[in-house]
DNA sequence: CTTGCAACATTCCTGCAGGTATGTAACGTT
DNA sequence: AACGTTACATACCTGCAGGAATGTTGCAAG
């Protein structure tokens, strides 16, 4: 039962909604008056909860974009005993998203949304391209970490660098999402995560077990 | 010994001087005032040429950026006997480039200027999103097309989709410039170009020659 | 050598952008 | 039950955005 005032539910619109818009839109062409009105409140409510545009967008990438980074990535390398089976996994579970998803409002059409910020932001505002550096840096660490243990563990070939296979591999995904929504056609991720696939088999230690 | 009138000079001012201002502050972020001051001309001058920003957006992609993609990538695979040893070539001389880049105008900053156009553009136009296809549909073609030469000679290995190759190519390329701008560490360059380098490598026929 | 159009410059206009100032009502506190 | 604060709503403000309207000048052709 919603109460009359809610503060943190209304905040918790507010930021959705501008995640939505921000997402579309961009940030720089997203509207405050759009948000606003897409949530249902107006635009005194906003302002008190947050303290400008900039503010609302870093919010966005902290309480919404980290833990969907977090969610996706870095919990499930953490617990893994089997580095490249645990990404394997995630591909497979990301690629079974993108075929659930409907059309124009996820990936296949608008691509990463940390990368949309990163493109459009990093170069323009330092509080963005902080954020948005803490974000792929935790996702690179949490790969690099996990091909490490891998490599402990004598499961991952130990001729290669961890680091730059962690950086390979978000590569791939932010641009395949980039590229992707261009053309807007399924096959083109797929195309890209098979090969990915098969690249990540070829870090194994046994070629072909 | 420039004329008091040269329209074609003109519009090329305008072309590059709109192309930097997209490239920094993006498409929607990027002011027209801006353009015309940074050129040193007047509004009227700049839509006596181009009808609306929407078309000079797509002047930079067809005049700038489309020549821009075919002299890195078509032109150099179009002659190139073999195909592997051409694409580790442009590959190198793209690291080259951004190890010779000044700071804040460059790749390493600014990211790639035609996936900051799709990331931003290609959701939101239609004309933006059919040059953007037009664009990545020609370099993914030239890759794809030079790879299946490449197994008509037997230097690449024939179990491979030539496509499915392109495809990742093309997003290991565009989503390296996009995380790496918010790093804008040249190391992470180094790192996607290095494994990119040993992948094109597992891909030819005589594994180790 | 003038006439006509292309190539600009100047000026102005409308709209929406982000943001502020102020008002008011719900709600916890004592 | 009175009060103070938090959580909103309403109204308004300034600035710059893209673009239109109109004026002016170079320049090539007849």
């Amino acid at each position: 039962m919603p109460r009359v005032r809610d503060p943190k539910r209304t905040r918790r619109k507010v930021l959705e909604a501008s995640y939505r818009e921000f997402y579309r839109h961009g940030f720089q062409g997203g509207s405050i008056n759009r948000i606003v009105s897409a949530a249902g409140i107006t635009k005194g409510a906003l302002f008190h909860h947050f303290a400008g545009k900039n503010e609302l967008g870093y919010a966005v990438l902290d309480e919404l974009l980290t833990p969907a980074v977090r969610n996706w990535w870095v919990e499930p390398l953490q617990g893994a005993e089997n580095p490249l089976d645990a990404l394997r996994g995630i591909l497979k579970r990301f690629l079974k998203r993108l075929e659930a998803e409907e059309p124009d409002t996820g990936f296949l059409f608008n691509g990463s949304p940390v990368c949309n910020f990163a493109s459009e932001m990093s170069p323009l505002d330092e509080g963005f391209r902080k954020r948005l550096d803490d974000i792929y840096s935790t996702w690179r660490n949490s790969i690099a970490d996990a091909l490490k243990r891998g490599q402990a563990t004598a499961l991952v070939r130990p001729d290669l660098d961890p680091t730059a296979h962690a950086d390979f591999l978000v590569s791939i995904m932010e641009g395949s999402a980039s590229v992707g929504k261009v053309g807007q056609e399924l096959h083109f991720f797929r195309n890209c995560i098979e090969v990915a696939q098969a690249h990540l088999a070829s870090l194994a230690t046994a070629p072909q077990a």
